[in-house]
RNA sequence: GGCGCCGUAGCCAAGUGGUAAGGCCGCAGACUGCAAAUCUGCCAUUCAUCGGUUCGAUUCCGAUCGGCGCCUCCA
């Protein structure tokens, strides 16, 4: 079964559905980092709004074609990757320091993916790796008119572009011109045109091209992998709110100015992070980066979970307490799953107020799928998950539920966590040690030991294990 | 100057022209040797303020106050 999903589209301010190309494969092109730092959680923010986005069409059953580009050359990385070199250093010598900062921070970067569960992207493409397609792209401007050559820098020519700010709803009368105009950029036709390549500095890594040696303007470096490796149409392209402009007005400028039509279907951006009620800024002592969180104890899926559940087009304000309120909403998810797992104990019998359990199930799954259909309405998705859970709970405590019943809600558990990847099934094994101290608590309790009962019973929890004693009088046990 | 967003209980937060989902925290009770988990009950006569439209507005319109973003690098 495919469902159709709806998204908010910057293009036309309104939530459309989104009509891939080719039905049930979604193509999807999200602006990744620029490595010369580690991330930040406001980063990491936006790219676990584009998993989400892109799980949610997996779930829904489409394939999701996902390019998301590396950006390893770029004015901050010559900064910072340079410093070290001698003036008359080789080009290569420079390449080969900005690529060793990059390949570092990239490096670090997946781990970061990988410790939200973000899955990787099927393409993943280093913009230093497509040189001949920006060039080429932006060869292909100056040939239709739209770019002019200053000084062996090459600039887009917006006034040969007549949907130029349909993205950001700018109209070139009502912008304000920056005060902060680049020294080396006033050769530009109008204080408004951007730059597609840039003249070599001295000191700075270049590769040659037909205007002589420089390298690419940020802007090409996403049209140009986005093109070759998604091709002349994108069902969407996503990323930060701050990216709208000039960004992503830019890439719409080079890319359609090149196809002479519609690239991008459906612009997707995910809004800002704040932090403790403030602008995150280094100043501040606020800016964190996932190993910050690490360091205090936070685990990285709570982070996932406070994140997404969020509405992704909202500022969120990032605390420690709503990290915490985070960790006790899983913990419910998480006992609901192994209670499911396990056999329902004996109940109270007949109930005045059972439902089908498993029809209730399929009720939360309509409602938690109309949610996220419009527009990844993660709070109303979750809502209808733990309304079920309460429901279920209730029932299970008067009327055991039947293992096919508990399995009809596993499943929907196993269809929610493929999205959000925070209440997996985990295995049941347990180390010996463990196993061991269950045993030696199990013995102290029924010999009413109540003191060694205890005390085992703190130990383990100092594990990570935490028991429950049940009804029947044997006792189950979960990670926490 | 131009464009745009937001203001719902202690915290997070959804939502609709018809009278407030959900989560966290908290309180009381049940269960338990004690816990944990779970259950039951309680927890916004009210949705920033003031007007207007309407039979009826938190939801539409206007104004005001407050917070924020973009127009320049930025997720």
């Amino acid at each position: 079964m495919r469902r159709p999903l709806s998204l908010f589209n910057t293009l036309t301010r309104k939530v459309d559905e989104v009509a891939p190309l080719e039905p049930g494969v979604v193509s999807l092109y999200t602006c990744g980092p620029t490595v010369y730092n580690v991330a930040h959680i406001g980063n990491l923010r936006t790219f676990l709004f584009q998993d989400l986005l892109k799980r949610t069409f997996q779930a829904a059953g489409h394939d999701v074609r996902h390019c998301m580009n590396i950006t390893d050359v770029e004015d901050k990385i010559i900064r910072d990757s340079q410093g070290g070199l001698p003036p008359e250093a080789s080009n290569e010598a420079r390449h080969g320091a900005m690529k060793a900062l990059t390949d570092r921070f990239t490096a670090l970067f997946l781990e970061d993916l990988e410790a939200l569960r973000i899955q990787r992207a099927t393409y993943l493409p280093r913009a230093t790796e497509y040189l001949p397609q920006m060039i080429r792209l932006v060869q292909d401007l100056e040939a239709k008119g739209l770019a002019y050559v200053r000084e062996g820098s090459v600039y887009y020519r917006i006034a040969g572009l007549p949907q130029y700010g349909c993205l950001a709803h700018l109209d070139r009368e009502g912008m304000k011109v920056g005060t902060s105009v680049d020294a080396d950029e006033y050769e530009r036709d109008s204080v408004t045109d951007f730059v597609l390549w840039k003249a070599a500095k001295p000191g700075e890594p270049w590769w040659d091209s037909p205007w002589g040696p420089g390298r690419p303007g940020w802007h090409i470096e996403c049209s140009a992998m986005g093109m070759e490796l998604l091709g002349e149409r994108v069902d969407i392209h996503s990323g930060g709110v701050d990216l709208i402009f000039p960004h992503h007005e830019n890439e719409i400028a080079q890319s359609e100015g090149c196809l002479g039509h519609r690239w991008v279907n459906h612009w997707v951006h995910g809004e800002f992070l704040m932090v403790e009620g403030q602008k995150m800024s280094k100043s501040l002592g606020n800016f964190f980066s996932l190993r910050d969180l690490v360091a205090k104890g936070v685990d990285p899926i709570a982070f996932r979970y406070a994140i997404q559940s969020n509405h992704y087009r909202k500022v969120l304000n990032f605390s420690f307490e709503g990290l915490r309120a985070a960790e006790n909403s899983l913990k419910r998810i998480r006992a609901f799953r192994k209670r499911m797992e396990g056999e329902g104990e004996a109940g109270g019998g007949p109930w005045k107020e059972a439902v089908d359990p498993v029809a209730r199930v399929n009720q939360a799954r309509e409602a938690f799928w109309a949610a996220m259909a419009d527009d990844l309405n993660t709070p109303e998705a979750l809502a209808a998950l733990f309304t079920l859970i309460s429901d279920l709970n209730a029932q299970d405590d008067h009327m055991a539920l039947t293992r096919e019943e508990r399995d009809a809600a596993l499943a929907f558990l196993d269809e929610t966590d493929a999205i959000f990847a925070a209440w997996p099934h985990e295995e049941a094994s347990l180390d010996a040690e463990v196993e061991a101290l269950i045993e030696a608590r199990r013995a102290a309790k029924a010999a009413k030991n109540w003191a060694e009962a205890d005390r085992v019973r703190d130990q383990l929890k100092a594990l990570g294990i935490v028991l429950e004693d049940r009804k029947d009088g044997t006792t189950g046990w979960r990670r926490g």
